[in-house]
DNA sequence: AACTCCCATATCCTATAGGATTTATCGTGG
DNA sequence: CCACGATAAATCCTATAGGATATGGGAGTT
């Protein structure tokens, strides 16, 4: 599996990336993919024996991760799947993540002409996809059990919240937003959401850009507040 | 040549700090000292014969260091000194600064009781600090040039502010909190700052304690916002 | 039977070497 | 005098090797 050698050199294209960024994308993927169990050690020559590429790359891949908290690093121990988020914790991240986007809707709302457009694209690439997973769903006839189906719809809803951010015009926000993005994803992977959850975020989310429209001070902030109030709910009655 | 490469093993401690997390420590005060100018590349062999340790120490040190903005990387062309904030940064530093602070104060004022004691020890050494550094300068004339002198003294003042962050039970926000750190402590070199915003510090820091010990709800949301736009504006006072 | 000590294996951490790419310098032509 | 191209040095990126350390199992002792 994966043996690939990886071309490794003169491929002429536009690419500049080195390998530890494609070591890092991958192993991004096995993480969220939830194949490898929390607590699981992290083997620097496995993953690069696994991978077909030295140590150094895998090495710096992983202390790029570490500061996502996907990672855990014991000095002379080696790297471990982080365990999972807990219950206070799932409610500390989505405490932050409230208060990190209603600040965004607050200093997004003067920009609204702007935002608006991509807002728009942004919203029909979310509902596309969503189809595109239901469609999936009736299909096998339940839970698509390969994550990699909904990774799609994932990443359009999270865009939407993007646009939203980088909209507010402080690229320390969008840090921090990016800083969680990944704790998001993997909160949404263990909580196995039905296909209702998806009616309802794309919903809200039309009621966001609604209260963009009405060119209401207020109204986006408290449409964004009842979005994440929803998401909030749903995810703890999973637990 | 103030390295000392060696006996690094077995010292007894808990600490288990391999050589990278010490070449971190080595390249952050090399910029939090502002003795590299913005821009100037940092070689990264270079860095490792500096130093004294090889490459690949120096490599994951920077790797750990590029998220935090400090240093920027362009692939295959190595590592550089991050421009200064330009005023424009500054503002949205600040901004970001004061919503993630003001938020950590509302969360932090539930635990008012435990936060005291620790918020008033921390209180004590800044204003410890801070009278340390004014005797430094009556000493020395003005000026005292060697930032090493200030270090703990923004170390101490930059303390008192994580206390609160932390009382806020929120790793999300303390983690968003010490990703700006570097930022905020950069901002403070550059802005050769005089004397009297020593006093002016301390006095917000104590009206802080002050607010708290109020029992008020709302009252230390206020001090603390006073004493960020008073940083604020001593900081563009400079620009 | 439970505990401690010791050793073998696996892994991490650091150092060194070689291939690929970028940048600087120098010479030549317009 | 300026522009342009080729060569050379410096640097980055990756691969491989060796020393140091943690973990697991077995023998010996109480």
């Amino acid at each position: 599996m994966t043996t690939k050698p990886k071309a490794r050199t003169t491929t002429g294209s536009v690419d500049r990336r080195a390998l530890r960024d494609g070591v890092y994308d991958a192993v991004l993927e096995m993480l969220l993919d939830g194949t490898t169990p929390p607590g699981s050690s992290l083997g620097i020559d496995s993953l690069a024996r696994e991978l077909g590429v030295s140590p150094t790359p895998v090495r710096e891949a992983l202390v790029q991760m570490e500061h996502t908290g996907l990672v855990s690093r014991t000095a002379l121990k080696g790297y471990k799947v982080a365990p999972p988020l807990g219950p206070e914790q799932m409610t500390e991240l989505l405490d932050a993540r409230t208060m990190l986007e209603l600040s965004a809707v607050e200093r997004a709302a003067p920009h609204t002409e702007t935002l608006l457009p991509d807002l728009k694209i942004a919203h029909a690439e979310h509902v596309l996809s969503a189809h595109r997973v239901r469609r999936r769903q009736q299909q096998h006839g339940q839970a698509p059990k390969g994550y990699a189906d909904l990774r799609e719809y994932f990443n359009a809803d999270w865009e939407f919240h993007l646009v939203i951010i980088r909209a507010a015009r402080n690229r320390f926000l969008l840090q921090m937003a990016e800083s969680l993005s990944a704790h998001v994803h993997r909160l949404r992977q263990s909580a196995d959401l039905g296909v209702y959850d998806l009616d309802q975020a794309v919903a809200e989310h039309a009621e966001i850009i609604a209260a963009f429209e009405s060119r209401d001070e207020l109204a986006p902030v408290e449409a964004m507040r009842a979005h994440l109030a929803g998401v909030a709910e749903r995810s703890v009655e999973q637990a």
